[in-house]
DNA sequence: ATTATCTATAGATCTATAGATAATGC
DNA sequence: ATTATCTATAGATCTATAGATAATGC
């Protein structure tokens, strides 16, 4: 590191090469994910994408080998930060005197409030993942990590815990909150009362029957 | 009707202009149905799809208006069985006698014996939905009317219900079976206690809850 | 006379590359 | 010297149609 700090860190020059790459890659993977959700992914051709990124289709390919790759890289961007959510919950001592419906009720906030946010991505990586098996088998496995942590935190409580197979009961729980939030935050709705009450009422039925299915002591 | 019986009813003559024509239409939907399921959609061109059902590029527009209309007539064979399934089961003659119990472990098996049958034909369905808004909603729409059927169905009677909202309650216990049943046959999995299982003990922990969530009186 | 089918093709994409140009970076 | 970008275009699709041909149906 022998760069000069002036320059490098308080950005009196801020057109570097390196900087113009990382704007142009963002607005492309931006452009790409936009398109797609408002077209379908059939919509999102690279002459589109990159006169919507403001850039030449020769640049498009300068910055991904091949429309795949573009595809893959926008699909990324949203795995990453669900891993990280995934990481950052997953901490042992952010848990410290947590019990199991404390457990339970911090997994329901943190899937609501991420799907409050950052719908545009979502949605693109969804319609991605729909049309190549090779995505759906990917973002399973993360939510697989995900899961897997948390009931590690639920069977490290295991005491707690009243049905007579513990583990058998703390899987389906997990599955089956999962199950509940996928249905609550799903646009095209059936009956539907799940998503018509309000996030309170939707804890409260929740946590409850998590907690008979595990036969929780009170 | 002054066609001879002979010949319209016995077959011996078989080619009539009508049958070859839904002959091909049919071969049309499968030839369709199938490149969607093994290349995604894009993969099903017009010409691939004539390829495959063994016509030319021009019959198939002597059948189909444009390619959206024969994607929808794919779309549209899996629904109308789905709405089939629907009316036979609504009808509140076959459910004489029958407790609230009965209906829920009823809709378990429908449902679950429905996801093992017509596998391809529902797979092209959904990755069609998924690049379709206005199919989407078309199959929420559906959905909705058999559950409403069920709900209708649940609410005549209220009285074996303890909850103290009974309408509530049986709205959140009817989504909450259909995620359940849709994390069950999801090819995706994540932990997954819910698809290990067998059908058996699926269908006990299901209207175990079901029967909690509603205070269903013994 | 109508219907089902075929062949051939126009016209509009779309992906990816080759080669030129201009700026940064050592 | 390397990197980022552009212009122009080859080559491969893909959708949809026009017009010919052969069979059914009244």
């Amino acid at each position: 590191m022998t760069t000069n700090r002036w320059i490098s860190d308080l950005h009196w020059r801020r057109d570097s090469q390196q900087s113009r790459s990382e704007q142009t890659q963002s607005a492309l993977l931006d452009a790409a994910e936009a398109l797609i959700v408002e077209q379908g992914a059939e919509g999102a051709s690279i002459t589109r994408i990159a006169e919507r990124a403001g850039v030449s289709v020769g640049a498009v390919y300068h910055h991904f080998k091949d429309k795949k790759a573009l595809c893959y890289a926008v699909f990324q961007r949203v795995t990453d930060a669900l891993s990280d959510l995934n990481r950052q919950a997953a901490d042992p001592a952010r848990w410290q005197g947590a019990r199991v419906r404390d457990l339970l009720e911090g997994y329901i906030d943190l899937r609501l409030h991420a799907s409050a946010t950052g719908n545009v991505s979502k949605h693109a990586a969804a319609l991605l993942m729909a049309n190549d098996a090779e995505l759906k088998a990917h973002m399973a496995e993360i939510k697989r990590e995900g899961n897997l942590a948390l009931l590690g935190l639920i069977l490290a409580r295991r005491e707690e815990i009243g049905h007579p197979d513990p583990d058998f009961a703390a899987r389906f729980v997990i599955d089956q909150l999962g199950a509940m939030i996928t249905a609550r935050t799903d646009p095209y709705q059936t009956v539907s009362a799940i998503a018509a009450c309000d996030d309170a009422a939707f804890k409260a039925e929740a946590l409850d029957w998590a907690a008979h299915a595990l036969r929780l002591g009170e």
